[in-house]
DNA sequence: AAAAGAATCCCGGAAAACAGGGGTTTTATC
DNA sequence: GATAAAACCCCTGTTTTCCGGGATTCTTTT
């Protein structure tokens, strides 16, 4: 019997999973949470085989989580859920220690495909996902910048609309500072202008 | 019985819906479909009461759909799902027809709660939308500017961080031309730069 | 057929952003 | 305690965007 945790923050997504889930003999689904709050407690107390995990959590981001889960306990494997299928995203996740990427909008039988396959060991991705990652030609697998507390506060005042100089008189620090944060993550980004970094990071969920 | 029609493109969405919606008695999954296209198809062989409409489908935005459907058959009940509480999209929603707006994080017996208010000839917004709406504030309730086919490709090489000039050059038009449509973006968008344009597409998902 | 809206084009000055160099001081991490 | 990052600061020249007008054609709706 291999023990399955969901991890989604949606009851209905939660409703149709286990519904899935249970359809199946092989398979146990041994708890449900809404965030990773809740599951890191729920961990301590007992592993399952496998995790199903929402990337968008309310109280923590689905990398992060998946990092401090494959940390703690490294036999536990994780199935990343996902309304993306951005390069970026997926790269991510696999790298924190994901074993399966499933968009959600998989079939049910897709699902459960993923749970045998990791536990056979292997890495399993959905046919969408897979053609994402296809499309990608190699080099633009760059995965998310990794930017500091200062570039995003600055990310998010530009996203508001803000000129350097009202971002300026706002953090009480110079415009030049604000230009150089705004190089900064142009160059993270791989962009040259701060409205494509805007636009990723608005697609990547930092703002 | 209450017929009920649930609009979704992910399988699990629709396997957790219809598992919630058969746990009452009075209310009967008539139909679910993937896309707008099929939903008109198969509402021209007849009609269900109640109508679940995720607001993201792959072919058409739920927002016309909804406006489409409600043009045809106005006796048809439409609840808008989705994943996003920002005013503008529920404000369109409803303006287009939509008699309730229930979060995908909603519980199920809301969705239930729903479907009876609305079949009373009420208007039911779930919790976290009224809180949405509320800190909404008034005149912030903007709805999705109505953008002309040329604006919007113009706003899609934006975002991909062409220049006003490369623009042009791409599209054969004059640079005037581009900074003119750039101009009735922020004017429709009610923004003052083209970063804010950027983002608040990206947010209403026109790009 | 008239009106409205879309799409095209035009100008010039002011205000930002970008590019690309320089540097110091905190704050983590090893 | 050393080293590396982050966060901070500064400069100048160039490019791009923004803002304020105004004008013509084509298409769609009434």
């Amino acid at each position: 019997m291999i023990k399955v945790v969901v991890v989604e923050d949606h009851p209905i997504m939660v409703e149709g999973l286990k519904n899935i889930l249970r359809s199946d003999a092989g398979i146990e689904v041994s708890g449900a949470y809404g965030d990773g709050k809740s599951v890191l407690q729920a961990l301590e107390k007992g592993q399952p085989d496998v995790m199903l995990m929402d990337v968008n959590l309310p109280d923590i981001s689905g990398v992060n989580l998946c990092g401090e889960v494959k940390k703690k306990y490294e036999d536990v494997r994780i199935i990343a859920l996902s309304t993306h299928d951005e390069q970026p995203v997926i790269h991510s996740m696999l790298q924190n220690g994901a074993s399966g990427y499933v968009q959600k909008n998989a079939l049910g039988n897709e699902i459960i495909h993923a749970i045998y396959a990791i536990m056979d060991g292997e890495e399993y991705l959905c046919s969408s996902t897979k053609e994402a990652l296809k499309n990608a030609d190699m080099e633009l697998l760059k995965a998310i910048p990794r930017i500091t507390r200062r570039e995003k506060e600055i990310l998010q005042l530009i996203g508001k609309g803000l000129t350097t100089m009202q971002i300026a008189d706002q953090l009480f620090i110079s415009t030049h500072t604000v230009e150089s944060h705004r190089k900064n993550l142009m160059e993270k980004f791989g962009v040259n202008n701060t409205t494509s970094v805007v636009k990723l990071a608005s697609e990547y969920k930092l703002l």
